[in-house]
DNA sequence: AACCCATTCAACCGCTTCAAT
DNA sequence: AATTGAAGCGGTTGAATGGGT
């Protein structure tokens, strides 16, 4: 049955837009500033994180008086207040990994901002496409909803949960892979995060090709007490075997 | 000095996922 | 199992800024 908000009375199709459109009438019931920060109201956010901790940002943008939504001071936070940001020009190793990371990931902005110390998914986003997206364009490599870097039979966004987990039964088609070995593990940064990664370049009618790929036994992503992992799939072919393996660990 | 245009990046929006109930 | 609220993500927007004329 859907249910209905009294104020709007329109049947909610799902959770979603359930959420937001509450988020949306309460910060116009309390007349929620918008636009940039002043410093006055970063420093009352950080006094009251410091003070009370993360999380609860509702509860954080209502007692700390300042007229901002909860989304607002949990970004303003991760992004520009939090303690060990980063700040001012990439370096040219941080430039390197990113586009290194982008070709294997595409647009995971927050797992590429997770392997740059201080840095955030917005500015690592920010960064790409302000000064990374020309050079590199053609390489360009997007996440599901326009493209091709995808896991098998489900959306982008879990596919690094599932990485995390892997307790998930693969599909039957990821199961029979004559595997060309890409990688040993031996170049890693950290060798004892190494993995290797298998993978295969299949032809498809509706596809096109594509190239999917796996990992060993050993690996965090393989799935306890079976022969496999989930597989990745991805437009075009690993380029850089040590960094792509690095990055699915 | 005034205007225009391009670039940058902080912030917002729409949506998904997850945990608690 | 269904519902709810919070957190998180990627795409997009628009104000600020700088350079050129």
């Amino acid at each position: 049955m859907i249910k209905q908000k009294k104020w709007e009375g329109v049947p909610l199709a799902s959770t979603f837009s359930r959420n937001w459109r509450f988020e949306r009438e309460r910060m116009k019931a309390r007349a929620i500033k918008k636009g940039l920060w002043r410093p006055e109201e970063d420093a009352i956010l950080k006094q009251y994180v410091e003070a009370h901790g993360e999380g609860n940002w509702a509860v954080v943008s209502q007692r700390s008086g300042l007229k901002r939504g909860g989304k607002s001071c949990r970004l303003r936070w991760k992004n520009y207040l939090r303690p060990n940001i980063k700040r001012g020009g990439m370096s040219p190793e941080e430039e390197d990994l990113i586009i290194r990371m982008h070709k294997l990931l595409g647009n995971r902005w927050s797992l590429i901002a997770g392997r740059l110390p201080g840095r955030t998914d917005n500015e690592v986003k920010n960064y790409w496409n302000t000064h990374l997206n020309k050079r590199h364009s053609s390489h360009r490599r997007q996440t599901i909803a326009s493209n091709g870097c995808r896991q098998e039979g489900e959306n982008i966004r879990t596919t690094a949960k599932a990485a995390n987990t892997a307790t998930e039964v693969p599909s039957p088609q990821s199961t029979t892979p004559p595997p060309a070995v890409v990688h040993d593990g031996s170049n890693d940064l950290n060798p004892t995060e190494s993995t290797t990664m298998t993978g295969r370049k299949e032809e498809r009618p509706e596809d096109g090709e594509r190239f999917v790929y796996g990992c060993d036994m050993g690996s965090p992503l393989a799935i306890p007490g079976s022969n496999y992992s989930r597989p990745f799939v991805f437009d075009d072919e690993l380029l850089v075997p040590w960094l792509d393996s690095f990055v699915f660990v």
